[in-house]
DNA sequence: CGGAACATTGACCCATGTCAAGTGTCGTGG
DNA sequence: CCACGACACTTGACATGGGTCAATGTTCCG
């Protein structure tokens, strides 16, 4: 083994299954706790698309927004990091995708060799960054769904009623929602264009399904018509 | 390590990397090629979402689509399975998707019972399925980036440009394509309608850049041109 | 020959994109 | 404390790509 690079895209929480991964946190952590702190501003770049991988990171504070561009500047967002998520894992030794904040953002650095050592001599280890995977593709399959098939109204209300589900997982008020990036970057993850995502939220609150105090805090009134606005499954 | 069902989607040889996956599959074969073949009509379900896990598949011959549904019965195609592929790893004991045979297939089965003693027991088969789930991520992350940025006529370019590839990577002809699927199946793996992906081919051909001898053969008369057409990055 | 399934084509419409003002909101410097 | 500029967000008017509905072709197979 350890010839060949570790290889992996970036793996994290999704709105699935917390358990296994913080199985696998808890493994990391060993590691992980004692790698040095870095902090990035907002807008500032941890990595890019094909660039050598030589950390992976855990998010401390902050949020990371990672996406791939297209030629012409068409930009896709794949999915938002928090806080507790790994984020840089690489395929043959590239990132994939490129990480940036979406605010000043605190990450704790692992070395790629230290990681890959730790694997190799641990298959317990790397059984589970495996099971990681196999759920990050499945969380990313259910956005393919909902990019590829669902209405503008149908995207957002998912799209909320994921950081809903966050909130609650984490203990927190299910229907108050903090929406720490941009509209830019949230019609780059639904493939939408800010206007349309404006449009969108003004609707709802129109509707009376939310409220809009500020433009990056939500309050969801009517959850279930939410759900019901969603599109089923999700 | 066990008693924990070994979790993951399905993955396969994709536009990426075949190298590490055939690895992979050798490392299979030794007990793949003593598993129990299996013929499925054209139309048949191999397994739904949600179903047990109890075998994961290796395609001998014939196309598999793997899709999953809204409740409201929009599909999206996630991905195509082709011989040698191997499809069938879940999370959590249930598979992910649905498959279907776009035409008449034979599958070897492998008892999933037996894959999770291989991997249990080999820290390197664990460690290639962890790797192979990594691209496999990858190129989910790229149909993403082409259901969520691009027209429909790039992502039917991009689409007649992936079989081409394929093509060519399997020593075979890359201008002279195959489509086993319907025009159903194409649009829903594109989120585009059947009606849509069919105007597109029209219009492809009036601009001369492919023929249709039949609605499920294409030459493509130029491959250049074409991908320009597929709009840049893939 | 007849019918079923699939594909193509046409006419029309609507959701979303595009382009262009306008309106906060925040941080900085006077 | 206010004024200003930068930036993000909202809103409006309009254009259009692709969806919808419906009719017609085509292929295949019994």
């Amino acid at each position: 083994m350890s010839s060949q690079p570790v290889a992996t895209s970036s793996f994290r929480t999704s709105q699935f299954c917390p358990d296994a991964i913080n199985r696998l946190q808890t493994r990391f952590e060993h590691s992980l706790d004692h790698g040095q702190l870095r902090r990035i501003e907002a807008k500032e770049l941890l990595f890019a698309e094909g660039d050598t991988v030589s950390h992976v990171y855990k998010i401390e504070t902050g949020v990371l927004a990672l996406f791939r561009v297209l030629a012409d500047g068409r930009r896709q967002v794949l999915e938002f990091a928090y806080p507790g998520d790994i984020v840089g894992l690489g395929v043959d030794n590239e990132y994939t995708m490129n990480a940036q904040a979406v605010k000043p953002t605190r990450v704790r650095c692992l070395s790629m060799a230290v990681l890959r050592h730790s694997a190799a001599s641990d298959p317990d280890l790397a059984f589970k960054l495996y099971d990681t995977m196999a759920r990050e593709l499945a969380a990313t399959r259910d956005l393919m769904l909902t990019t590829g098939q669902r209405s503008a109204m149908e995207r957002v209300a998912s799209f909320l009623l994921a950081f809903s589900r966050r909130n609650q997982r984490k203990g927190q008020n299910p229907a108050n929602i903090d929406l720490p990036m941009t509209r830019a970057d949230i019609g780059d993850f639904l493939g939408l264009t800010i206007e349309t995502v404006s449009r969108t939220f003004t609707k709802l609150k129109l509707m009376r399904l939310i409220e809009l105090p500020h433009s990056n805090e939500v309050k969801l009134l009517d959850i279930n018509r939410l759900d019901d606005l969603a599109g089923g499954s999700r």
